[in-house]
DNA sequence: GCATCGATGGTG
DNA sequence: ACCATCGATGCA
């Protein structure tokens, strides 16, 4: 029946919050011609200019631009030169937060991988060009679902530089779903 | 199984 | 010179 349509207010709050809220959740994208609709099983938190693996961290520029604007909204990046990372603007305007989407699974087509946040937007055709894009608008928007996730935390993937930061457990995962990005540590 | 490594390009 | 990654390769 009628998921929940989350809306801006979901993601006026710190990341973590809508990072672990969003584990079970379903984003739905609507193309032209085709319908994703998938369900969110891994996320990490990253809490703004003082946490040192935050993009925003290292200040304001024409990169991290959007995340000091309003929640709600696309932050994609480019990296290693090859893949696009997903993430959501959190907290309000001027607090630079966002949440990384790290792996789902597809409910439209299980064929599809989306165990990893490289897979995940390559699978899905989201780039660069989805930056600022509106996430809670017609085409793309997340929905609450009645489904019980065994929500699980420990520290983020990949951000072995940012110092105490990276010890912090920031990923979410939904520790029942085979669909989890792999890498260890 | 696991460890290591190259691809590839924007960013500061 | 770094990277919020992935897949291939080598060796066990």
């Amino acid at each position: 029946m009628p998921a929940r349509k989350l809306n801006r207010r979901f993601f006026n709050r710190p990341a973590d919050a809508v990072a672990r809220d969003l584990i079970g959740c379903s984003l739905i994208i609507r193309n032209k011609h085709k319908k994703f609709e998938l369900r969110i099983v891994e996320t990490e938190a990253y809490l703004g200019e003082k946490d040192l693996a935050c993009h925003s961290a290292k200040g304001r520029t024409k990169r991290t631009e959007v995340m000091f604007g309003p929640p709600g909204f696309a932050y994609i990046y480019l990296i290693y030169g090859i893949y696009q990372m997903f993430n959501i603007v959190c907290s309000g305007k001027g607090d630079p937060q966002a949440v990384l989407i790290r792996a789902a699974e597809s409910l439209s087509d299980p064929k599809i991988d989306l165990s990893g946040p490289g897979k995940f937007t390559r699978a899905l055709g989201i780039n660069r060009s989805w930056n600022a894009m509106d996430l809670v608008g017609e085409k793309v928007f997340f929905c609450k679902r009645p489904y019980q996730a065994q929500i699980k935390r420990a520290a983020r993937i990949g951000v072995d530089y940012a110092g105490a930061w990276a010890a912090r457990p920031l990923r979410f995962f939904d520790a029942r779903s085979s669909a989890l990005s792999v890498r260890p540590k």
